[in-house]
DNA sequence: GCAAGGTC
């Protein structure tokens, strides 16, 4: 019997169109990365019963990079990454073995069906997925077709079936278009962040971003945000001034009515408007109406919108909403929040989802009240043919989900429900008066039918008091005219919503990348959000614009994205050809590319405003090897060591302090030596400035400590003070922390590893012996004779660290304090899997603790 | 160390 595999894009999407295919009756199992299902199951293809294999990847398999040695910043010119670097494809994510994984299961098979997305990056993984899985599969014998593309709009019973009945082939061309974009992005991302980086950060000491980086979206991104504080601080206020008539009603009330003419920039005509009409004491109604107007209920949730109301009105930003959502659609609580579709299919169950709502505690009654009377048909939105809206799944409680995904939840359910509710209906009345020649108005608006409003309280009609009933004729008493003077106001800075809304409209970005783009112009330190969510530009992301508009305004501007991807669509429509829209686009791009190059003394003026030279910041540190002056310590991102007399600048680790290491120099080029550590917890170890930016052995790496220094006789490399393999990674070594006493610690030079040991004990060294049995460093310790823990009157005690029966108390290994998920950044990380078991057993390494390493692996989670 | 695009 024969075999078809079919890929669809995602592990989800998989399982929902096996589901569908096999009407329910399959089986599954996990593929070999952990991550991607298998499911199987019999079936008929092409009028032959078949055995079918449906499993998915996870996105692109391949990701585009340059040659490795064309990732040295300091060896290539960044002109060259035009068109001299070669590119490779590599594993987009080598940890999900996704090569390894399709070929595993694609071996043998004689037909494949393409279920990836229907969008141009879903036809280009198609043939990621087809150069993985072709070599390995069934030759067919007669030339028949064996790779199909199943084209759907919707994952729905008919839209998938109807896409199985009809497949065709993938689309070489649209796969072309989405290379030339990841080709064109790499080169001239590439290129542009490099220069400029290393430009500034050649001159600067305080510009506090580690990286100055440019991208066709993220450039005219942050070009938004500079927009909007540039009109701010063009901003000229104007008076302006208003007449505002006073009415009374009755004898306790009276009304404030609206002038016609708004408002008038003029004093002198505002004061004969003024005096047209300040003596008339009646204002005469001319004329009365009421209509009954419609608020109309939301168009079903995409992802967009649903990052909009995230950060306006919960305050959440798109980044952290997006992880909160995949959250609750990987909890089941939600539907798959990606998507750019504002339609329900046809076949959709609405009322299953609002059933499962019937007896929530906020909304039972409302949804009770709907599911009674028949629900409203949804507004016809927008079908992308991506996923369906965000919908909840089933129903969840405020304590189930906790603080913000729960907010996220609400909202997402809320929004469902107003959308099979009615339209708020309301009357809008109005009344015009005429004082002397002058006309006012006086509106208001009542509620008839709440409709949708009621589950979104946010947005109801405000209650006002309601307008007198009078007639045409009628006369009220004018209480009082009066001028108001008042001034425009600027613009506030850029919300987040607004934003998202502009990349949106301009084609910046999609639905899953704009929340990273936003995300990378804060990281950078370009913007800082501020209160209510709005988007400040900092000195820096001013400059940048600035400096492009002066130079190349097209650098900074959203056309720059449509213009390539008009040139992309062509290759995609198969009317130009991929080579030459890549070398043309490119060649503009290298032309732009050294212009500015030329030209960036432009921008240098502007930075010269608002930064420092390197020369002229930080503060004295340690001396420089070569000249014996002291080099200044440049704290602000990356931080950096400079010695103004050689003009040399040293790179530091990041994300740590440094403080001189007792004046003690390195053997080797006479530096002072710093002390590199993390927090009051965390680990430390000396570093030489010129060993870490120059390694001076070819097994050390560049950007490391004396700890990782295999210098034979320095008293502070790693021949020195290393122990013993370290006992949570494969690569480190355990190596004594000199400067830790009286609290003394050993650190991995490699991982976050960290063992406190011998407190109060006033020496520990390392000593020239190893252990009998598994061959790590033996310490020396000298404990106090007042705490001493040896038994007797002992202070001295030399053992191993692993081994010695005394010592084993006396330490305790953990994680440094930075690996604590308190300390870590945001972004995601998969904290299992350490420690214990992850070692491939039987593979004993130098100086390795026999199966000791076992019963220490077990202090640390 | 860099882009933007998928997705976990």
């Amino acid at each position: 019997m024969k075999t078809v595999l079919m890929v669809a894009e995602k592990p989800s999407l998989a399982q929902s169109i096996a589901k569908i295919l096999s009407r329910g009756s399959m089986s599954s199992r996990k593929g070999l990365n952990g991550t991607c299902s298998v499911y199987e199951y019999p079936g008929t293809f092409a009028g032959q019963p078949v055995r079918f294999k449906m499993t998915s990847v996870c996105g692109h398999v391949m990701t585009l990079d340059f040659l490795g040695k064309y990732n040295k910043w300091d060896k290539v010119d960044p002109a060259e990454l035009f068109s001299q670097a070669p590119t490779e494809k590599k594993e987009a994510n080598p940890k999900l073995n996704m090569v390894k994984f399709l070929q595993v299961e694609g071996r043998g098979c004689d037909c494949i069906v393409l279920w990836l997305d229907c969008d141009k990056e879903g036809e280009n993984i198609c043939f990621e997925v087809l150069d993985a899985v072709l070599p390995v599969m069934n030759q067919a014998h007669g030339g028949e077709q064996t790779v199909f593309r199943a084209r759907f709009s919707s994952i729905t019973d008919t839209d998938i079936c109807a896409a199985m009945a009809r497949l065709g082939e993938p689309d070489h061309n649209e796969a072309l278009s989405v290379d030339a974009r990841q080709e064109l992005d790499l080169r001239i991302g590439c290129a542009f962040t490099r220069f400029q980086t290393k430009y500034f950060q050649g001159k600067y000491g305080n510009l506090d971003s580690s990286l100055i980086s440019f991208g066709p979206c993220q450039t005219p991104t942050l070009g938004f945000c500079v927009e909007r504080h540039d009109k701010i601080q063009s901003f000229k206020p104007e008076t302006y001034w208003v007449l505002q008539a006073k009415v009374d009603v009755d004898k306790d009330r009276s009304l404030l009515l609206d002038w016609d003419r708004v408002r008038v920039f003029d004093r002198e005509i505002a004061q004969m408007f003024l005096n047209m009409t300040k003596l008339e004491k009646e204002a005469q109604v001319e004329a009365t109406s009421r209509k009954e107007k419609a608020k109309q209920r939301p168009l079903a949730l995409n992802t967009v919108e649903m990052l909009r109301v995230a950060s306006s009105a919960l305050g959440m930003g798109p980044q952290h909403a997006m992880q909160t959502a995949e959250r609750l659609y990987t909890q089941g609580y939600i539907s798959y929040p990606r998507t750019e579709t504002t339609h329900y299919p046809e076949s959709f169950d609405l009322k299953g989802p609002l059933r499962q709502q019937a007896n929530h505690p906020y909304w039972a009654d409302t949804v009770k009240r709907l599911l009674a009377a028949g629900i409203n048909r949804p507004r016809k939105g927008h079908d992308a043919g991506d996923h369906p809206p965000i919908t909840p799944m089933k129903a969840a409680t405020e304590a189930e989900l906790g603080g913000e995904a729960w907010r996220l939840y609400e909202y997402i359910t809320r929004h469902f429900i107003a959308t099979v509710s009615h339209d708020c209906k309301y009357l809008q009345s109005s009344v015009s008066f005429r004082i002397g020649p002058e006309r006012f108005t006086c509106t208001g608006k009542t509620v008839i039918s709440p409709g949708f409003t009621e589950i979104m309280p946010w947005q109801s009609v405000p209650l006002e008091e309601s307008l007198p009933t009078c007639q045409k004729g009628d006369t009220l008493a004018v209480a009082e005219v009066k001028l108001l003077e008042k001034q425009t106001s600027p613009p506030d800075y850029l919300t987040e919503a607004e934003l998202i809304t502009l990349m949106e409209k301009h084609g910046i970005g999609t639905d899953a990348s704009i929340p990273v783009h936003i995300n990378n112009i804060c990281q950078r330190n370009y913007v800082v959000v501020e209160s209510g969510r709005r988007l400040k530009p900092t000195n820096l992301g001013i400059v940048l614009v600035h400096g492009y508009y002066k130079i190349d305004a097209e650098l900074v501007l959203p056309t720059i994205r449509s213009a390539v991807e008009k040139q992309l669509n062509l290759i995609a429509q198969g009317r130009a050809d991929f080579r030459q829209v890549l070398g043309h686009t490119l060649d503009v791009f290298k032309r732009k590319f050294h212009y500015f190059v030329d030209s960036i003394a432009g921008m240098d003026e502007l930075m010269e405003v608002s930064f420092s030279p390197l020369a002229a910041t930080g503060k004295p540190l340690s001396r420089c090897g070569k000249c014996h002056r002291f080099m200044k310590y440049i704290q602000a991102k990356p931080s950096r060591l400079h010695c103004s007399h050689c003009d040399e600048t040293y790179t530091l680790p990041q994300n740590g302090t440094i403080k001189l290491y007792k004046e003690l120099r390195c053997p080797l080029d006479d530096f002072e030596l710093v002390l590199w550590s993390s927090g009051s917890r965390g680990k430390s170890y000396p570093l030489c400035p010129y060993c870490s930016n120059h390694p001076p052995f070819r097994d050390m790496k560049k950007g490391t400590g004396c700890n990782e220094c295999t210098h034979p006789s320095c008293q502070h490399s790693l021949s020195m003070l290393g122990i013993g393999q370290c006992v949570g990674c494969e690569s480190g070594v355990l190596v004594l922390d000199p400067t830790s006493g009286p609290k003394w610690r050993v650190a991995c030079n490699r991982c976050h590893v960290l063992a406190h040991c011998f407190e109060n004990a006033h020496r520990v060294r390392v000593s020239a012996e190893t252990c009998a049995s598994c061959e790590a460093a033996l310490l020396d310790v000298d404990f106090n004779k007042a705490k001493s823990p040896l038994p007797g009157d002992g202070t001295q005690h030399t053992g191993c660290i692993f081994c010695d029966p005394i010592f084993q108390e006396l330490v305790e290994l953990k994680h440094a304090a930075s690996c604590h998920p308190m300390h870590r950044g945001p972004g995601r990380r998969q904290g299992r899997g350490r420690g214990r078991g992850r070692r491939p057993a039987g593979k004993p390494g130098p100086r390795r603790p026999k199966d000791k390493m076992s019963a220490l692996a077990a202090y640390f989670v």
